[in-house]
DNA sequence: AACTTATGAATGAACG
DNA sequence: CGTTCATTCATAAGTT
């Protein structure tokens, strides 16, 4: 039972919804507005959420989570939990990213680097999701880091890329040990065991054999 | 029906200039200096992870995504976040068909069934911030289940910043004493600085003054 | 070319 | 907190 039949969003999507008229609206919605209960933030909203974070905000207290929602509110309907969610998300999301990035960026350079040049164009200058933290268009945090330290990039050293070779030569890195994290998913484990992708007797291209072991 | 007008994204905070020149060049330059245009995966990489997907990978943990990542970026330019977003779009798109079907086939049921929905309209606590920190504990959804883990808890020393004083002006809520800080986050103190309500008595603009570049 | 569909990307909300 | 879900936005690709 993998499948997480949670679906019952119904109650909440198939709701008709009230149109929350109470509130009076806000200028805000671009065009949707009424449909759901999500909560849909203006641009000043986030502009200011913003700037909050980039100041240094980043898990607002109770208090202050009220305060910031009391002056939002003036731009459109908010609720304190939309500033709470939001400060979650951001920071969550701003590490996720980070993360990632590194990641990535590690990799990347390796598998250039190796065999086949990739087709030129393809070595990324500037990515939304990489390199040079831009991922966010206007949220550039581009300002001393030193108040958030979070994350000690050496702290992980476990569970680092143990840098496979890419590609086919002799790829199937076995690294994958068996202490592989359980993440969960059976049929996820199922996957890794044995899949050999498909296209074997096509192929016209090169290699890739993705049989997951390599996961 | 959802009509999916969504008129405009103004704000959004990411709008990416959809008008970025001229012409509808998107010829999916990647690399070069320009914006970066959405990932548009090569028939080889949506092979693979169609086959990953239907071998069972459903949610692929960050090593999966980046190994994969490495894999596809033989065949063009490719990052581990085109993967993720790959596979949760995949998932999310499949559950969300196959509900629609289900759905409508006892869409009745279910609403009668559930003891008389509660003024759903009304649901909203307004404030559920009011006293409590931890705030938000009632919703018994109930997923699915699905453990996963792979990261040994971090004791993590919280960074402590000294106090700027949030709110200086004035606030409404008297709460702004000296020690409010006390309340949680040392940081989150640190970050609101210069937040002032200033409802000036102009509603016609932005109240909320935040000292903050603000542009 | 306008319309529709498919899908990449983003993000509010919430779970564990 | 990190992760996952649901919904929406944006846009490339496919249709008419």
């Amino acid at each position: 039972m993998e499948e997480r039949m949670s679906g019952f969003c119904i109650a909440k999507a198939r709701t008709h919804l009230r149109n929350s008229n109470n509130n009076k609206n806000s200028n805000n919605d671009y065009g949707s507005g009424t449909k759901c209960g999500r909560w849909n933030p203006t641009a000043e909203q986030v502009k200011v959420l913003t700037e909050l974070f980039r100041s240094g905000l980043r898990t607002p207290s109770t208090d202050q989570i009220q305060k910031i929602s009391s002056q939002l509110s003036f731009y459109g309907k908010i609720e304190s939990k939309n500033v709470f969610y939001w400060f979650q998300n951001h920071k969550a999301r701003e590490r996720q990213k980070r993360r990632r990035v590194n990641l990535d960026d590690n990799d990347v350079v390796l598998s250039s680097s190796s065999i086949i040049s990739p087709p030129s164009n393809l070595i990324r200058r500037d990515d939304p999701f990489s390199s040079s933290a831009r991922y966010f268009s206007e949220m550039s945090h581009n300002r001393h880091l030193q108040y958030y330290n979070e994350e000690p990039p050496a702290a992980k050293a476990e569970r680092v890329i143990e840098t496979l070779q890419l590609f086919p030569l002799n790829s199937f890195n076995e690294a994958t040990d068996h202490h592989q994290y359980y993440y969960g998913r059976k049929e996820a484990a199922a996957a890794a065991r044995g899949f050999s992708c498909g296209f074997s007797s096509e192929m016209d291209h090169p290699p890739l054999d993705l049989r997951l072991s390599f996961l």
